[in-house]
RNA sequence: GCGAGGAUGGCGGAACUGGCAGACGCGCCAGACUUAGGAUCUGGUGCCGCAAGGCAUGGGGGUUCAACUCCCCCUCCUCGCACCA
C-alpha cells in the first residue's frame, strides 16, 4: 500500500533498479507483436554532459514508447553514440586528451544520466560509432556506393575550414563559416572523395511528398536540392569555334539576351579575352579569387564586372553580344555562364544599367510595348520576338525548346543546387576511407574481407593543415600492397566525415552484433522503417538527406525493401535558461573596422564575469541551454529536489513538443506540487479499493454511476488522443 | 527579396473532422494550518459592470444556424534560404 506522502527518493531508484535488473525494455525480435520503432537522433558525448535541455528531447518519446508498450507493440527504442568526427574531436583536442580514452568516459556519464532520467532504453542495442566492429560497415557503405558508381574522387575546389584544417561538405557550411567552429571558410582544391547525391537528387526530392514531417523540414530539403526547370543553349564565339553554354530557366526570352557573363573562373575566360582586355580582365579575376564566399554572395553589394573584349552569337537572331566576366555569376550552378537579359532579370538590369549594356523588352503584360523602369521578371506575352510574338511564357518555351533541340543549339534541362557529398576529411577521429592507392592499378577498393581498415593508435592526432591527415604520418598505416596487383602501394589517408557513421546507424540498432551483415534481412523487415524519429532542425539538409539517400541506395542494390528510413519527424523546441550577458562595444565587433567577425548583439557573461560585472548594465536574455553559457541546470539538481518524475511532467507539459520552452524554477515547482497532487490522491483512492470491483457492479447503476463512468470513458478518449498526436 | 510557420487572459499554453473559448501550470486574491511562512492544503481568478448583462482568440471584411478553426485583404513576429541565372 503506498504512503499518501509523495517520496520519489524512495521510489525512483527502486524501479530503476528493478527495470535494470528484469531488462523490462528490451526489444523482442521474435515476439510476433505488431512492432514500432521509435528512434532519437543519437549524441555525440561530450564532457558536458547531459542537462535537462536534453532531456526535452529523450523524454517525450520515452513516455511515447511506455504508452506504445502498453498498448501491445513491441518497441524498439535504442540509445548510441555519435562518437566519430568533428564535435568529438574537436572537444578532446580542447582537453588534451585522445578521443579514443574520452568516448568511453563520456558515454558512461550519459548512461548514467539517461537511466537516471527513466528511459526506456534496450541498453543491450547500444551501439557506439568508433567501435571497429561498427565501422567496419561503415566502410563496408563506401565500398557498397563505390561499386555502384557513386563515389569518386576529383580534384575541385572545395570548402576548407582554417581552424579546423579540413575540408567540409556543403552541408557543414552556414552562411560561408564552418559548422562547428564558425571560421570562415576559403576554397582550396583538393583531391577528394565524394558521393554522387545528386544522381539521386529527383528520387529525394519527390519521395518528400509521401513522408509525415513537418511543412518547413520538407520546405528546406527541398529548397537544399533546388531543382528548376529550363534549357541548355549554345552561343557561338564570334569568328571562332569555341561555343559558351548557359543554364536558363526563361529561354522564352532569347531575343532580349543582350549580353553574356561568364564566372571570373569559367575555363573560356583565358581563350577568349582579347588582347586589349587582358590586363583590366587578369586584373579582375585576381581580385574575385581573393574574396571569400561570403562576400561573393552578398546579394546587396553593387555589381562589378569586366568586357573580355569577345562577341558571341544570339542564335535566334544572329546578333553579336558582348561577353562579360562578373562575379555574380557562380561557377558552381548551371555551367558558370549566363546569358543576361536585362528587360526580365533584376540582377541582369543593374548591370546592364551600371556599364551601359542594352535593355531590350521581350515579355509584355498584355502584348503592347512599354519602356521598362525595372526588370519584370513575370510571365506574360511574347513581344519583339520575331516568329514567335503573341505567345504565352509557357507556349512560346515548349516551341523555343523544341526548335532548340531541333538545330542542335540547345536541349530542354533540369538544374540542381544540390552539390555532390564531399565526404574525406584531413582528421584523424573518423573511419578510415577503404582505398589503396596503387600506382598501376589507381584507387583500389579495400577487399571486403580486409574490413575494416583499423584506425591506427596514435599519440599525436592533431590536424596538421597540410591537407594532409595525420594518418599519413605513420608508414606503417600507409604503406601496404595493392590488393590487385601485389605491387607496393599506399593507403588513402583521409577519413571519412563523422555523417557516414549517422547515415545508416539505425539500421544497426537493429542488429547490432552482426558481424556478417549491417543487419540481418529479416530483422531489417521487422523493425524498419523506423515509425517515428525525434531530433534537432539543425540535421534538416545534412543528416536526413544523407540517410535518405543511402537509404535509396541499399534499396537499389536490393539490401532492404523500402525507399525511405523515417515515416514520422518531429523537431523538438529547445529549452531556454534566462540568462545573463551584456551589450557588445566597439571593440566586440571588428566588423565594424572591416573584419570578418560576425555583428554581434549581445554577449553572454559567464558565471566568474557575471560577479564582476555592474548589474545596472547586464541585460537579460532568454538563450538556449549549454554549458558553454553557464546556464545549465542538470538532471541530478532536480531529482535531488523534486524528484525526476516532476522534471518530466514540466518537460513535456509546458509546451508542445516542437515548441522552445523557458525553463523556470516555479514551474518545476507547479509540476511537482502537480505529481504530489495525483500520488496523494491514488494513494487515497487506493485505500477504498475493492480487488472484487467487478461482482460489486449494480445491475441498474444509479445516474452518479453513470456520470462518474462516463468521465471515465471521456477521460481514457481525451488522454489517448492527446498521446496519440505527441502532446502532452 | 523568396519560402515556411505563427499571433488566444498578467505569463507558458489548451480547444480532435467548424459546435460551451481560456484545460493544466505559473502569477494573483481569499481562506485553512501555523510561533513564523517565499512551506503545505482548499477555494476563486478573461475583460467591463453593483447587477442584469455586454465585450473578447493581432486588425479589417466574408461564408455559416454556428468561426480561434474555412475564404479574401492588411499588420507584426519567428525560422530557413538568399546574386542559383
Amino acid at each position: 500500500m503506498p504512503s499518501t506522502h509523495y517520496d520519489p527518493k524512495a521510489i525512483e531508484p527502486k524501479w530503476q533498479k528493478r527495470w535494470e535488473q528484469d531488462r523490462t525494455f528490451r526489444a523482442d525480435d521474435a515476439s510476433g507483436r505488431p512492432k514500432y520503432y521509435a528512434l532519437e537522433m543519437f549524441p555525440y558525448p561530450s564532457g558536458s554532459g547531459l542537462h535537462v535541455g536534453h532531456l526535452k528531447n529523450y523524454v517525450p518519446m520515452d513516455a511515447f514508447c511506455r504508452y506504445q508498450s502498453m498498448n501491445g507493440f513491441s518497441v524498439l527504442h535504442p540509445m548510441g553514440w555519435d562518437a566519430f568526427g568533428q564535435p568529438a574531436e574537436n572537444a578532446a583536442i580542447q582537453t588534451g586528451r585522445n578521443p579514443r580514452d574520452l568516448v568511453p568516459e563520456y558515454a558512461a556519464n550519459y548512461r548514467r544520466t539517461l537511466k537516471l532520467a527513466g528511459c526506456s532504453y534496450d541498453w543491450d542495442r547500444e551501439i557506439n560509432s568508433s567501435d571497429p566492429a561498427y565501422y567496419k560497415w561503415t566502410q563496408w557503405f563506401f565500398l557498397l556506393l563505390h561499386q555502384r558508381g557513386l563515389a569518386y574522387r576529383s580534384t575541385a575546389p572545395i570548402n576548407w575550414c582554417p581552424s579546423c584544417k579540413t575540408g567540409l561538405a556543403n552541408e557543414e557550411v552556414k552562411e560561408g563559416r564552418c559548422w562547428r567552429c564558425d571560421s570562415l571558410v576559403e576554397k582550396r582544391p583538393m583531391p577528394q572523395w565524394f558521393f554522387k547525391i545528386t544522381a539521386y537528387a529527383d528520387r529525394l526530392l519527390n519521395d518528400l511528398d509521401g513522408l509525415d514531417w513537418s511543412d518547413g523540414m520538407k520546405e528546406m530539403q527541398r529548397d537544399w536540392i533546388g531543382r528548376s526547370e529550363g534549357a541548355t543553349v549554345k552561343f557561338q564565339i564570334q569568328n571562332s569555334k569555341l561555343e559558351i553554354e548557359v543554364f536558363t530557366t526563361r529561354p522564352d526570352t532569347l531575343f532580349g539576351a543582350t549580353f553574356m557573363v561568364l564566372a571570373p573562373e569559367h575555363p573560356l575566360v583565358n581563350q577568349i579575352t582579347t588582347g586589349a582586355q587582358r590586363s583590366a580582365v587578369e586584373a579582375y579575376v585576381k581580385q574575385a579569387q581573393g574574396e571569400t564566399e561570403i562576400d561573393r554572395m552578398n546579394a546587396e553589394r553593387t555589381k562589378t564586372g569586366v568586357f573580355t573584349g569577345a562577341y558571341a552569337v544570339n542564335p535566334v537572331n544572329q546578333k553579336e553580344v558582348p561577353v562579360w566576366i562578373a562575379d555574380y555569376v557562380m561557377m558552381g550552378y548551371g555551367t558558370g555562364a549566363i546569358m543576361c537579359v536585362p528587360g526580365h532579370d533584376a540582377r541582369d538590369f543593374e548591370f546592364a544599367q551600371k556599364f551601359g549594356l542594352p535593355i531590350v523588352q521581350v515579355v509584355s503584360k498584355d502584348g503592347s510595348t512599354y519602356e521598362l523602369a525595372q526588370a519584370e521578371p513575370d510571365e506574360g506575352v511574347a513581344v519583339n520576338s520575331g516568329p514567335y510574338d503573341g505567345l504565352t511564357t509557357a507556349e512560346f518555351k515548349r516551341k523555343i525548346n523544341a526548335w532548340l533541340e531541333q538545330h542542335k543549339l540547345g536541349k530542354p534541362t533540369v538544374n540542381y543546387r544540390i552539390r555532390d557529398w564531399l565526404i574525406s576529411r584531413q582528421r584523424y577521429w573518423g573511419a578510415p576511407i577503404p582505398i589503396i592507392h596503387c600506382v598501376k592499378c589507381g584507387a583500389v577498393p579495400v577487399p571486403e574481407k580486409d574490413l575494416p581498415v583499423l584506425l591506427p593508435d596514435v599519440k599525436n592526432y592533431q590536424p596538421t593543415g597540410t591537407g594532409e591527415s595525420p594518418l599519413a604520418a605513420i608508414p606503417e598505416f600507409v604503406n601496404v600492397t595493392c590488393p590487385q596487383c601485389h605491387g607496393p602501394a599506399k593507403r588513402e589517408t583521409d577519413t571519412m566525415g563523422g555523417y557516414a557513421c549517422s547515415s545508416w546507424y539505425f539500421f544497426r540498432y537493429i542488429d547490432p552484433k552482426n558481424q556478417q551483415a549491417f543487419a540481418d534481412r529479416k530483422k531489417l523487415d521487422y523493425w524498419m522503417p523506423v515509425d517515428f524519429y525525434t531530433g534537432g532542425i539543425e540535421h534538416a539538409r545534412s543528416h536526413l538527406l544523407y540517410a535518405r539517400f543511402w537509404t535509396k541506395v541499399l534499396y537499389d542494390a536490393g539490401y532492404v525493401g523500402f525507399q525511405e528510413p523515417f515515416k514520422i519527424l518531429k523537431n523538438q523546441g529547445s529549452l531556454l535558461a534566462y540568462t545573463p550577458g551584456r551589450k557588445p562595444t566597439a571593440s566586440d565587433n571588428p566588423a565594424a573596422s572591416g573584419g570578418d567577425e560576425k555583428i554581434l548583439d549581445w554577449i553572454l557573461l559567464k558565471p566568474d564575469e557575471f560577479a564582476k560585472y555592474p548589474k545596472d548594465q547586464v541585460v537579460w536574455r532568454w538563450a538556449r541551454m549549454s554549458k558553454s553559457k553557464g546556464n545549465v541546470v542538470t538532471p541530478e539538481q532536480i531529482a535531488e529536489t523534486y524528484g525526476i518524475d516532476s522534471l518530466r511532467v514540466y518537460e513535456m507539459f509546458m509546451a508542445p513538443f516542437e515548441d522552445d520552452v523557458q525553463w523556470t524554477e516555479d514551474g518545476i515547482h507547479g509540476s511537482h506540487r502537480f505529481v504530489c497532487r495525483v500520488w496523494r490522491w491514488l494513494a487515497a483512492s487506493l485505500l477504498c479499493y475493492d480487488k472484487d470491483w467487478r461482482s460489486q457492479l449494480p445491475g441498474q447503476p444509479s445516474d452518479q454511476e453513470k456520470k462518474v463512468r462516463r468521465k471515465l470513458h471521456q477521460t481514457i478518449q481525451k488522454v489517448t488522443h492527446d498521446l496519440k498526436g505527441f502532446s502532452f
